[in-house]
DNA sequence: CGGCTCGTTGAAGAAAATCAACTCGAGTGG
DNA sequence: CCACTCGAGTTGATTTTCTTCAACGAGCCG
């Protein structure tokens, strides 16, 4: 709901739900206007007073720092539907960046936490969502700190073949981000992940099809070459991946 | 205050905070019994219920993650007054055991939510707890990603060094974690971490006095070797550290 | 004092970074 | 429509950094 007809239902049903103590996070979001952003075009500073929280509704954003001499570091991609800033407190922690033409819509930080703080529905929702940064955090640091090349690579590719809005766990998986991005996301040069990539094709589990797509062959040897304790076994595969 | 004198009196005087709207996160857990806990013990355990949380009252407690084949990742310590879990919504992320011996105070997941949510006092000082966190994580994902040993063991003693119960920045720092919970913390093996203090004495920029001190020589050369765009220049080197 | 763990140091090996050449594909302009 | 150009991606050769393996040394406890 709420995807189209005019403003005025729009805003009389997000009252409406709000009344009614049913509202979501994403309601928040919804009085603001729907801003578009070109690839490229950062979306806020690294360092900036954090005046606002944003989400994406559309496309691909990242998140980054640099550290010295043109070293960069993404700390996380954030996808539609997804609140982007919602732990910060006084100055962004990052610069976000859009990886495609995205369009986003921005609610000031002081009436976001009001209306956290004045709801018992969206605090345990504001929590859940904290929560899951800072887990998705813990698994950033085990990834940087103890995994290697093969495991990163296959560790992000199930990240992004899990996501809702992707077509299924095999099959076709997009990939929107370039090379130098997942290299930077996942602490390794464009090059090894060039390798790694083809090394992979090379034992068919996976197949390039252009740049930005990637033929899922057999998704549950991606997920046991993840490096995770929990990675569940791949015997299944064929039977699973029958498509 | 709070820190002797009978329980009753302690209980009063915390009511009364609270009354008047002076309670901090910390006096929370005064209600609660001291713990002690030897070094090496757990505190919690990684997959279960989150039912707790905790404060580290006196020691050093490490976060940990265990990936298969013994791949062990320290992703935070947690010093004196340092609140453990506050991020947590349905089960522990990660075990957490005791690096020194330690004392520590409980609170219930429940009671510290409805005591945040019902005080417009905790709820920023809760926020904040969770950006300085994540602020950590995020400093945590760079060091891992982009930063060679030395850059990291010296992040790692910069950190170390800029706690508030350190002595001071020149000076004697204690290390109170072994060569294995540094290597895991900062992802690098325990002869690398052996390897990088050597070299870091050799220049004469720390002197290590057993095996959990370290004379700090020149607190801005370590600063300056962090490895981070803000560095700090340490032209001042001699003057600062005269001491 | 002896045994033990923790830490240090050295030598060899592996993984990924770096440097460099080449390919591919998309967009541009003749 | 096709050659041209430019950026992104791939691949190969070499180098660097860190890990691994192994031996040795130092502090700590009984």
């Amino acid at each position: 709901m709420l995807m189209q007809g005019n403003k005025a239902f729009e805003i009389a049903d997000l009252a409406n739900e709000a009344l009614s103590s049913r509202q979501s996070l994403s309601s928040l979001f919804q009085l603001s206007m729907l801003e578009t952003v070109p690839a490229g075009r950062a979306i806020c500073w690294e360092g900036d007073a954090a005046s606002h929280l944003f989400q994406v509704v559309e496309g691909v954003v990242r998140l980054q720092r640099i550290i010295g001499q043109g070293r960069r570091v993404i700390t996380a991609f954030h996808y539609s539907g997804d609140v982007v800033g919602a732990f910060l407190h006084g100055d962004f922690l990052f610069t976000a960046e859009a990886v495609t033409d995205c369009k986003i819509r921005r609610i000031s930080r002081k009436a976001f936490l009001a209306e956290v703080a004045g709801s018992d529905a969206l605090r345990p929702e504001y929590i859940g969502l904290l929560c899951k940064e800072t887990a998705a955090a813990h698994d950033q640091m085990v990834l940087l700190s103890k995994k290697n090349a093969e495991e990163r690579l296959c560790s992000f590719l199930v990240e992004l073949g899990l996501r809702s809005d992707a077509p299924g766990k095999a099959g076709l998986l997009k990939v929107p981000m370039n090379r130098q991005d997942i290299g930077d996301y996942l602490g390794m040069t464009i090059e090894t992940v060039s390798r790694t990539i083809s090394k992979l094709a090379a034992r068919k589990i996976i197949v390039p099809e252009g740049r930005h797509n990637l033929r899922i062959v057999c998704f549950s040897s991606l997920a046991q070459l993840c490096g995770n304790a929990d990675a569940f076994p791949a015997e299944n595969c064929h039977s699973v991946e029958i498509q």
